[in-house]
DNA sequence: CTTGCATCATACCCGGCGGGTATCGGGCGG
DNA sequence: CCGCCCGATACCCGCCGGGTATGATGCAAG
């Protein structure tokens, strides 16, 4: 049986009439009246009763067009689904990020792919870096938002941001209010470092940068990730170096300063599979590349303002 | 789209490799990979990541999988009961008959019919002949059981059985013990006929009977069917004349005597009409004429031994 | 009764499409 | 680097579905 059969029988079984079911086929009534024939030879039942003048559905005729009717219906519906899907326009994007991109831009970047695209169920999650890897690798995300970067060619990459370090110190630290702070004058200072696994991380970013200055903290404390770290902050246990954009969430207790001197600043880049061409994930990246060319030329515009 | 397309993609989803879906389909493996292509294009959606090595389902291909696989199995399903309904082996069959039917062999004939036939629905109903007749033509119902018959040519016919009349008589009636009754020996008693409405009917029969015999019946009660008589009967309201399956039931205060003398008999048809060629009546009219066969031999048989 | 009309079935032809074989192209393993 | 595996492409052929013409049948009108 093909669907040929059934959407010709429903036509004759809702017009009653072999020529004008043809009409609305947009056939010719010969052919219709043999495919219905072949129809019903194949099912070894008669559907119609064609007695003189008015043609009525037989018993087995009424069954087939609640059947016939219910599967166009479900191949229709399947295939407008599946051509939103294949669209990206609808199904599902799995997206997960650094902990430390929850402020910032990343939150923008999200709601505006939302609204291009509010029939995709977005699936969020955050990660570290090397998580990020291993969940991009096994295909358990589609797109990873890392910071600054994941080393691998098998993933194609959009950066989103770069943006400057700077100091998160305790409120009432004397500190706070001092100028010109360098990196250096923080030597004696308890350094609050994340994520505390696997090594070699952000952590060892910083420690690469007070080196460069010409010291080591006199004490460190490694914690799991940017949001522990600032509350260790908060309640005095030291000092972290952080993004800029985290200071964007103000708390108690936490001031934020920026520094002198040598300041590689860091980024955030969303990456995916290279071999990933799902039109979620493509849609994601090129409204990454467009969202980034607009913060850039924001930046410039204040820039040269 | 058509459900080649479907049964091409539900192959290749199952195995995830064109080769082996294409042995599955016994077809070769270009023209599956030129479908699946077309399905591809139609849908405006990718359906398989072809990368190095195994082949996997996109999103919109998950999607597709699950409504293919309830879309052919409906199908399946929907042609196999309608194989079924057009055998006649299941659906539904509307027969109606008179209520002096409900004894004798009608039964055991229905009986026969669902022990053939026990996924069919028997919708029964009780009837005179004028609504027998009306709702054979009006196809409200399949089959009709007639006593004796219906008028119209457009109907197809089967003879169930013949049968003599008998006397049903008050028990303790002095006539019930009386030998070689004969009609005109009843003619000062009350008759108990049927149907009241519509006329001509059974009850001008038994008057014509009556008048053949040389009398008129002194007195007669006009009641709606036989069920009512007999009970008019059985309280002694008089007397009346029915086929002789009604004696299969004993009843309090009605005993049954066979007449001497002219007995017409009265017998039952099973109609259909001409144009219904539903397999179920069909199947119900085989029946019958088998069933309506082996009762004459067994009458012949009784009656030569 | 006969003619004409409406309607579905049959006869026959043609072209498109689906399937076959041969071959290509790329990725992977030896 | 070569050969193999697998899917894609190229090209041909035969079938089947659709077209036109016509038949068969039942009904209505004259």
């Amino acid at each position: 049986m093909e669907l040929r059969h059934l959407r010709y029988f429903l036509a004759v079984a809702e017009e009653l009439h072999f020529g004008r079911a043809a009409a609305r086929l947009d056939i010719a009534q010969p052919p219709l009246s043999r495919q219905i024939a072949a129809l019903e030879a194949e099912l070894g039942a008669t559907l119609f009763d064609r007695g003189r003048g008015a043609i009525r559905l037989t018993q087995a005729g009424e069954l087939l067009h609640e059947h016939a009717r219910e599967i166009l219906a479900r191949l229709d519906s399947a295939s407008r689904e599946v051509r939103l899907v294949g669209a990206g326009r609808a199904g599902r994007l799995r997206l997960a990020f650094v902990g430390s991109a929850s402020h910032g831009v990343l939150p923008q970047l999200i709601q505006g792919y939302r609204a291009a695209y509010p029939e995709v169920d977005l699936a969020l999650s955050t990660m570290n870096n090397a998580e990020l890897h291993r969940a991009l690798v096994q295909r358990d995300i589609d797109v990873a938002v890392a910071r600054p970067d994941l080393e691998d060619d098998e993933f194609r990459r959009e950066t989103l941001v770069r943006e400057d370090l700077i100091l998160a110190l305790t409120s009432d630290s004397p500190l706070a209010s001092r100028e010109g702070l360098r990196l250096a004058d923080l030597a004696d200072q308890t350094f609050i470092l994340y994520p505390r696994r696997p090594r070699p991380s952000y952590a060892d970013v910083v420690l690469g940068l007070c080196e460069r200055e010409g010291f080591q903290p006199k004490r460190l404390e490694l914690t799991q990730d940017f949001q522990s770290a600032i509350s260790l902050v908060s309640v005095g246990a030291g000092l972290s170096v952080v993004p800029q954009s985290v200071a964007q969430t103000q708390r108690p207790g936490v001031v934020y300063r920026p520094y002198q001197g040598f300041n590689p600043g860091t980024g955030l880049s969303v990456l995916s599979r290279l071999d990933n061409r799902s039109p979620h994930v493509v849609h994601f990246l090129d409204l990454t590349r467009r969202f980034a060319r607009s913060l850039a030329a924001q930046d410039a515009g204040r820039g040269s303002s």
